[in-house]
DNA sequence: AACACGACCTGGTAGC
DNA sequence: TGCTACCAGGTCGTGT
């Protein structure tokens, strides 16, 4: 499910409620090796970092918990340890009687318990934030010349640009009226342009949707709060030319596109 | 290098 | 109601 608006709301949520609590206890049915209970119990929290996808808590003794919530997991915290749902897949049982807990009715989900810096090792891997200053229309343009990918994939590929997923790429494909078929190095440099700043502006107003939804404890950040314009609406007319929304298949996932706009 | 596909998992829903 | 088929925000490994 989460793209990096949903995991950025997951980390703001996270970080105050855990930040300076000592991990007591740990639970784990699945998504995490059972060694990971050894790695975690008795060490403080001293931090909660986000890289694309990947929630990074920082714990004291330079341990990294990386957890990738893939398609459908969540995590957050309960004030009470003893109330986290049959649904969850871990709980850490945290110093003042409070838990962090990852549910994922699909359990694809993944928590790993790991030195800090083979973790960071593994993050510098991914491509720059698509909301820092890192991320520049000159480096954009630079990569997508090199690439003959279809611009869908290259957006998705997160050694690119890091926390786009299926929903946020279609929809700043839709925004930059790029063609999700056509290959990156066949793109105007206009339409480059056009895309590297549709990527920021949706991913922006992305993450003030996911903070929002998420204003209640427990709630699942849907992407529901984002008005999509594409994405989910195959066979639907197009805000703007009122062509029918199309569905196609690239790299096994479903693009929707509107094929008046997107030429 | 680039792509397709299956695997990993469960749950929701559309259609019959 | 019950069954089947397909769909889902992600990533990895394998094969062409």
């Amino acid at each position: 499910m989460p793209e990096l608006p949903e995991v950025e709301a997951v980390c703001r949520r996270l970080r105050p409620a855990v930040t300076g609590r000592t991990i007591v206890e740990a639970r784990i049915s699945r998504c995490a090796a059972p060694s990971t209970r050894a790695a975690v119990e008795g060490r403080p929290i001293h931090g909660v970092d986000r890289a694309g996808k990947h929630i990074l808590v920082r714990l004291d003794g330079g341990v990294t918990v990386h957890t990738h919530l893939r398609m459908s997991g969540n995590l957050f915290a309960i004030r009470d340890h003893r109330f986290a749902s049959a649904a969850a897949r871990v709980v850490f049982a945290l110093d003042d009687g409070s838990a962090m807990v990852l549910e994922d009715p699909r359990a694809l989900a993944r928590m790993e318990a790991r030195p800090s810096e083979a973790v960071d090792v593994e993050m510098a891997k991914l491509g720059p934030e698509p909301l820092s200053p890192a991320f520049t229309a000159a480096w954009f343009i630079e990569k997508a010349k090199e690439s003959r990918q279809p611009a869908k994939l290259f957006l998705m590929d997160q050694a690119r640009v890091a926390g786009l997923g299926n929903i946020y790429a279609a929809e700043a494909l839709y925004a930059a009226r790029v063609n999700p078929r056509k290959l990156m190095q066949r793109q105007s440099v206009p339409k480059l342009r056009a895309l590297h700043e549709a990527i920021v502006n949706v991913l922006t107003l992305a993450v003030q949707s996911a903070i929002a939804a998420y204003s209640r404890p427990g709630e699942f950040a849907e992407a529901g709060e984002f008005p999509c314009a594409v994405y989910g609406r195959e066979g639907e007319p197009c805000e703007a030319c009122g062509r029918r929304i199309l569905r196609i298949r690239q790299g096994g996932r479903s693009t929707y596109y509107c094929p008046g706009c997107q030429r």
